[in-house]
RNA sequence: GCCGCGAUGGUGGAAUCGGUAGACACGAAGGACUUAAAAUCCUUUGGCCCGAAACGGCUGUGUGGGUUCAAGUCCCACUCGCGGUACCA
């Protein structure tokens, strides 16, 4: 019988779908597993054949844990609000709310015909109100919270107010934007607004003039993983730095608790080192620096207060509140063209521009060691925002200090023995200190030591540990997002009640953004706050009375997606995020897949999400992903065809790959994007191809084999000639003609054949070009194990049937512990062919074989898994092979009788013997020596070492 | 620059603990069936060499060294490629 997939296909999906197989509970006596995969943006584009690599592995995990007795969480959703489903429905001139809907239907319709096991009703969507109320939520009890260092965790702020009641600032180890001081006098004098004020030093969602990056193309301020390289990673526009009045989340009090979470987490150890780079934890010592002829202090951060003998210099960032102390009259002109030429310049330029530029201040600061007196200068090579934004120049141990001196000609002093600094700077942490007082003849890392506890004696400075980890700016000048619950009164931002959650997105007459950046919520009519009545009114009503402003901007797309993992426990709960039974018992996400790029955004900003969530008693583990898998990303491979462009050329004649590097076409072919579709294994289909655009209608081809259309003019498209085109891995996308559909694979191939092959293609987490080539091959082995099952039997199977089912049943079971499902179909293939050659068509064996290829291609193994038993004659019209135990493998079966050891003469392999399988080493050897072949290799010599390593090998060193 | 990862036939890749490298698939070549094509099936397929034959020899996992009876796998040095990050003091 032929192997007729689509219906296979259509029937189950249909059966599965109707008895709501794939619905799980909260509450079973089974063991639990989550698996979850990084739900997608709705684009416009549809998905293509790489997004759902990470789903078909994900499902596999998830269909084998749950034959495996898990109850198992695999829920799918859809990131829906933020910059992609904005631009897109900018781009086509539609409301963001409609083109969203298309795009999820569109979304929904390709997943479902891949036969995954989502239960689907437990859904979320980011723009959903009953979804997007738990985000604003989550975003009132950051603001009503603080980072108390004293317990490492999110404290409420009433508790902080208390505080200072009592002791004003004192005895506070808490995070903040500032330090401040004051006591509980002049706290409880403070004005409401004023004490509201002090409490935004502290809150975890906060509001302040913040240096931000600006994106005047998008119209909206972007979060530091949002912007590389100068560029938005987004559209890839230009970003410039700009201050602006914006929402941040304090996620920097979260540093060392976000570091030490990585050590109980099973993430690879590269995005780990990625995450760990990013939190940027530094160990070093602040140090204050007297100003000469002044009481004023500089206060610099180092790492390498071991180099103190050595600072010839200091700088400072141009944005540096110091900036203004220092400057002296004299210098003050020159000061304030430096400073006017930085802030014009473009985050971009400054990139592309590494030229040594600064100037000095006039004044000089007191070395606390040596007591020298050292100049001070301004330059944009120092960050305002790291540290204290002011260094002790090292110019002999830092390539970048000594880039400044060799420019402004300031002295370089070696400290290390042996260091040539003529040509650049040391910057090493090794050797033996020299020319520094009291750490001379010490190793470095003494040395810095040493130097540490001097500091803290002298009362110089003190150590401390700076990261890199900055507050997430929270504020987008966009329409397509959840609105911040927030209003204003007097200026000062307060939270909409609990109870008035969710906030709705309001209709709006433009949600375009604006270059300016005025957020198009301000273009909403009823936008306005009515603190008495509690609810939203028009703007025309505000009297700063009883009604109020409504904040503008709305929350960045990672907003949504921080928390929406504890969402899918209880989706239907409008009194909690998620319910304590729920969370109780989903606790975390077992195994996460997703894309590595999210390493620095959504991976990090979910887990300080949690961590404070977990702080507040909603979630109950510290860490939301226990394991995380980063699937590789799928390539485009495009084709290319090849016109010629010599001096004699019509413009319509094409070149076979195989022959553009001949002399008469060399340098004298363009090659131009063909459709993928037009060509086969790298063979173009000449005729479509001259149906494909009219500027091809009259194309002729030079054939790989030199021949032309004219020398055979009869055949035309001769089936003996083939043009070949040349290919290259690029991004899937439209104008490379080199996307292709996950829909078209499941309707050429069907669903089981695409799940399958895309786990063929390689190993889940390299990142590979899509390749049709090789699919046809994963399909035959469907079809063949098809028609394996043509005419089952009852017969009983014989020792070499179950063996080979049983070695495809350990090697299977292998391979998905090990995520490593590439592997698995060449067991089902090889299992397939052994079966074949013994012409085993018993329900017995296919039976198991079905069980085991449920994971992997569950429609074709529901198939033959009813058959089996119906051949049976057991009534299982109401199960499905997804609910059947994962069998375990007998090693009875496994072992066999004699083993066949190779025989190695010092490494080489001289000769097999065959040997009883449980024969114990020492006789193995004795028996390998006793042999007559050994013998003759070994020519009445004794052999130095006999080495038996168990079942593999006999190695003879003579 | 720094950090991380990788390099195996014409191609994608396999080799799980240091133990017969190249599984499986694609492609290619040849053959069977067929009026023909498609489909299907069979054979060969890292390179070189010897030969009538082989369960024959040599060589071979980016390069150069090393450890070991044995190295794709471990160590050292290097080359190239990919990813992340970047005046982070």
């Amino acid at each position: 019988m032929e192997y007729n997939f689509q219906d296979i296909e259509r029937r189950w999906q249909q059966r599965w779908h109707e008895t709501s197989l794939y619905s799980v509970s909260n509450r079973s006596n089974k063991p639990k597993y989550y698996v979850l995969d990084m739900f997608p943006y709705p684009s416009g584009a549809g998905l293509h054949v790489g997004h759902p690599l990470g789903y078909i592995a994900s499902d596999i995990y998830s269909r084998y844990k749950r034959q495996q007795g898990f109850n198992v969480l695999h829920p799918m959703g859809f990131d829906a609000y933020g910059l992609p489903a904005e631009q897109y429905a900018i781009q086509t001139g539609q409301h963001p709310e409609k083109t969203t809907e298309v795009n999820i239907a569109r979304y929904k319709e390709q997943l479902s015909k891949i036969g995954f096991s989502y239960d689907w009703s437990r859904e979320v969507r980011t723009c959903d109100p009953r979804f997007y109320k738990w985000t604003q939520w989550a975003f009132v009890q950051m603001f009503n919270s603080y980072y108390c260092n004293t317990s490492g965790k999110a404290q409420p702020i009433s508790r902080l107010v208390e505080h200072f009641a009592q002791h004003g600032t004192a005895d506070l180890d808490v995070a903040q934007t500032e330090e401040l001081s004051f006591t509980a006098d002049e706290w409880r004098e403070m004005s409401e607004c004023e004490q509201q004020q002090v409490l935004m030093n502290y809150r975890l969602a906060y509001i302040a003039d913040t240096k931000v990056n600006w994106c005047p193309a998008l119209g909206t301020v972007l979060a530091n993983d949002e912007v590389s390289e100068g560029l938005s990673v987004r559209g890839g526009y230009p970003v410039e730095q700009r201050v602006m009045r914006q929402w941040s989340l304090r996620v920097s009090a979260y540093a060392e608790r976000l570091l030490r979470g990585l050590d109980s987490i099973d993430w690879t150890d590269s995005l780990k080192e990625t995450q760990r780079n990013w939190i940027g934890r530094s160990e070093g010592a602040e140090m204050l620096f007297p100003l000469s002829g002044s009481d004023e202090q500089l206060r610099i951060f180092t790492t390498r207060a071991d180099t103190i003998y050595g600072v010839t210099f200091m700088v400072l960032a141009p944005e540096s509140e110091y900036v203004s102390r220092v400057v002296t009259d004299a210098q003050r002109a020159d000061v304030d063209e430096y400073l006017a030429w930085v802030r014009h310049r473009t985050e971009r330029e400054r990139i592309a521009d590494r030229r040594v530029t600064g100037v000095f201040s006039g004044s000089y600061a007191i070395n606390p060691v040596t007591e020298q007196e050292i100049p001070i200068y301004i330059s944009d090579y120092v960050l305002a925002g790291y540290g204290t934004g002011a260094i002790m120049a090292v110019p002999a141990h830092d390539s970048r200090d000594y880039a400044f001196a060799r420019h402004f000609d300031l002295p370089i002093i070696p400290l290390i023995e042996g260091a040539d600094v003529s040509e650049q700077s040391f910057d090493a942490k090794e050797g033996i200190m020299i020319n520094s007082g009291f750490l001379n003849g010490m190793e470095v890392k003494d040395a810095i030591a040493a130097m540490k506890r001097y500091i803290e004696q002298q009362g110089i400075g003190k150590v401390k540990v700076n990261y890199r980890l900055r507050d997430a700016i929270f504020s987008r000048q966009r329409y397509w997002g959840e609105p911040s619950p927030v209003y204003y009164k007097d200026g000062m931002p307060y939270m909409l009640p609990e109870r008035c959650l969710p906030l709705l997105l309001p209709e709006v007459s433009d949600f375009r953004p604006t270059p300016t950046g005025e957020p198009p919520l301000g273009n909403a009519e009823k936008w306005a706050w009515d603190e008495q009545h509690e609810k939203v009114v028009s703007k025309s009503l505000i009297d700063g009375k009883h009604v109020f402003p409504l904040e503008l901007c709305t929350m960045p797309g990672f907003a949504g997606s921080s928390a929406y993992y504890l969402r899918y426990m209880d989706n239907t709960n409008d009194d909690a995020l998620v319910g304590k039974e729920a969370v109780g018992y989903w606790h975390n996400v077992d195994l996460y897949l997703g894309g590595s790029e999210h390493a620095t955004g959504h991976l990090i900003y979910s887990r300080y999400w949690n961590k404070f969530l977990y702080d507040i008693g909603v979630a109950i583990e510290q860490e939301p992903f226990a394991k995380l898998i980063n699937q590789g990303m799928i390539q485009g491979r495009s084709s290319f065809v090849y016109r010629y462009i010599g001096d004699d050329a019509t413009g319509n004649l094409y070149i076979s790959y195989n022959l553009i590097d001949r002399p008469e076409y060399k340098d004298k072919v363009q090659p131009i994007h063909v459709d993928i579709n037009l060509v086969h294994n790298d063979v173009l289909d000449v005729d479509a191809f001259r149906h494909w655009m009219p500027e091809f209608a009259k194309a002729e081809f030079v054939y790989s084999d030199g021949s032309t259309d004219i020398d055979n003019p009869y055949l035309g498209a001769a089936t003996e000639k083939q043009y070949l085109c040349g290919s290259a891995v690029e991004k899937m996308s439209k104008t490379y003609f080199n996307v292709v559909n996950p829909d078209d694979m499941v309707e050429r191939y069907g669903a089981d054949t695409l799940r399958l092959y895309e786990m063929f293609l390689g190993p889940l987490e390299l990142s590979k070009p899509w390749d049709t080539n090789g699919i046809d091959g994963v399909h035959r082995f469907l079809r063949r194990l098809w028609n394996l099952c043509d005419e089952l039997t009852n017969d009983e199977p014989t020792i070499e049937e179950l063996r080979s089912v049983h070695r495809l049943i350990k090697k299977v079971s292998y391979d998905i512990e090990h995520f490593s499902f590439n592997t698995s179909v060449p067991a089902f293939m090889i299992c397939q062919n052994e079966l074949q050659q013994l012409r085993c068509s018993k329900s017995a064996v296919l039976e198991l074989f079905a069980t085991v290829l449920a994971p992997f291609a569950p429609h074709l193994a529901e198939e033959i898994w009813h058959r089996c038993k119906q051949v049976q004659g057991v009534e299982a019209s109401d199960k499905s092979v997804c609910d059947v135990a994962w069998p375990a493998y007998d090693e009875r079966y496994l072992n066999v009788d004699t083993v066949k050891y190779p025989v190695q003469f010092n490494g080489k392999v001289r000769f097999t013997l065959e040997v009883a399988k449980d024969m114990p080493r020492e006789e193995v050897e004795q028996m390998v020596l006793a042999d007559e072949q050994t013998a003759r290799y070994l020519g009445g010599a004794t052999p130095k070492k006999v080495i038996v390593v168990p079942g593999r090998i006999v190695n003879i060193v003579m």
